[in-house]
DNA sequence: CGGCGATTGTACGCTATCGTACCTGGTCCC
DNA sequence: GGGACCAGGTACGATAGCGTACAATCGCCG
């Protein structure tokens, strides 16, 4: 049962470090794939920023001021309904990056995006990402590439959302969000969950009981811890696969 | 009652043109938007090809030999799953295009385009697309701008499966393509409309049923006549207006 | 004109999930 | 130690959609 946000040596950096970021507590995948210059030229403009769970990083339909790489903890991407309630289409640990539509020059945000689990950011304005943008073309592609990502998590997200269970669905959640936290303890209320799922909070404690009766799970006061990983992988619809596996081939597929 | 594919002056031009398009005869809208310069140099590689309803263009997980500037009738973005049901999670006319990953260097498909409604398109090899976007620099921007459009769909649609009925989602779904296609009929069985909603055709024969009843559309063998937009639009899930209001506001923000 | 395939209409029992409500058992704080 | 509160468990009737099957209708082709 390990800890739930394992390494937060990167808090040893600063409390929010004014301007100018410690490459060596970098963690973001898409700053650490960049070409050193280009690295260096972003990483001047950016400003450490703690992320705690429940903080609203973007509202659905509002200006994108700031842009946010993940650095460790979990943020999800959510549309929201008429009657308010939520619904998540993505969701995305330290290997994205939050505010993807001013990248392409648009300025609100069409989805609300939420921490989910407590971690950290580096953030810069969109005026700094724009400006930083022209410099740093390799930045561009690996953005833009994380949106086909993000699009791609969203489309498999959608027929799932059609076709399957919520006992599945819910596999699948912990397992994705397991893949993001690096422990095996996700800390997240069933009823948070029930908004993730886009169902009622009963239905989560049913699916919950369930995986735990089998053993795959272990539910206590806010917090799952997973106990049997790969049983839990057979519990889950195809859809963690597939999610996987395109994440995958694309990896190995990019070019330059 | 107008005609489907209203128009087609652009089948003048040639069966499939060698090389080289005639600039009159595209109506693709991001191939219109693009600077004169780079719209040629793009021209002078397509090729006119007409798609047929239910022509595969991209296979999930396949390689994208060709891109293609949809230039008129429909095409839809869907994701299948293991039993090869598929599920619709988008839908483009002139407005788009197919093969968004090669643009980032991406080699395959993650989800199925397929033809829905007959019309045709501009396409070129992924090669040539490549190396026309390293001489165009804004063809690149608006693509990857197409591509969050469509990702917002998506996500749209990811909440829209899980949340709203067969009769909401039919309407939306009916209204989106009339949008696409232009006129008032929409030619598609509701067997097909069934795959596209993701549920029982006899399930869409009910919904289908009520909408005719309530006079907002006519069904005959094989297409829909839509009779009444406006009450259309209050029978839809509110989902059609926020995707319609969210592409409207970023056609507005768009910047160079 | 008659038959046949494709398309649409309808029915039946079944299941997952819904909305809602109420109860139990931790945990925290005074 | 005793509320107050919050998270989780459970229950109940209602309902939308499922899988399946079969009947009715249309249009086309021989």
């Amino acid at each position: 049962m390990a800890k739930t946000q394992s390494d937060f040596s990167e808090k040893s950096t600063a409390k929010s470090s004014p301007k100018g970021v410690d490459p060596r507590s970098v963690r973001n995948e898409i700053l650490l794939s960049l070409p050193a210059k280009e690295c260096a030229t972003v990483l001047s403009e950016l400003e450490f920023l703690p992320m705690r769970a429940y903080d609203l990083v973007n509202e659905m339909g509002e200006a994108i001021e700031f842009c946010y790489f993940m650095n460790s903890g979990m943020t999800s991407i959510l549309t929201i309904l008429g009657d308010g309630k939520g619904v998540e289409v993505g969701l995305t640990g330290k290997e994205g990056f939050i505010g993807l539509p001013v990248i392409v020059g648009l300025k609100t945000s069409a989805t609300r995006a939420m921490v989910q689990i407590t971690g950290s950011a580096f953030r810069l304005s969109t005026t700094k990402l724009l400006e930083a943008l022209v410099k740093c073309p390799q930045l561009g592609k690996r953005l833009n590439r994380f949106a086909q990502e993000l699009a791609m998590q969203a489309t498999q997200v959608a027929a799932c959302n059609r076709v399957h269970n919520v006992e599945e669905r819910l596999a699948r959640w912990l397992l994705m969000s397991q893949d993001r936290v690096g422990g095996d303890l996700v800390p997240l209320t069933q009823e948070f969950l029930s908004h993730m799922l886009g169902t009622r909070r009963a239905s989560v404690t049913v699916a919950a009981g369930i995986l735990q009766k089998a053993g795959l799970i272990k539910y206590a006061r806010g917090s799952v811890t997973i106990a049997d990983r790969s049983k839990l992988e057979d519990a889950a619809c195809e859809c963690y696969a597939i999610i996987k596996r395109q994440s995958q081939n694309w990896r190995n597929e990019a070019q330059a």
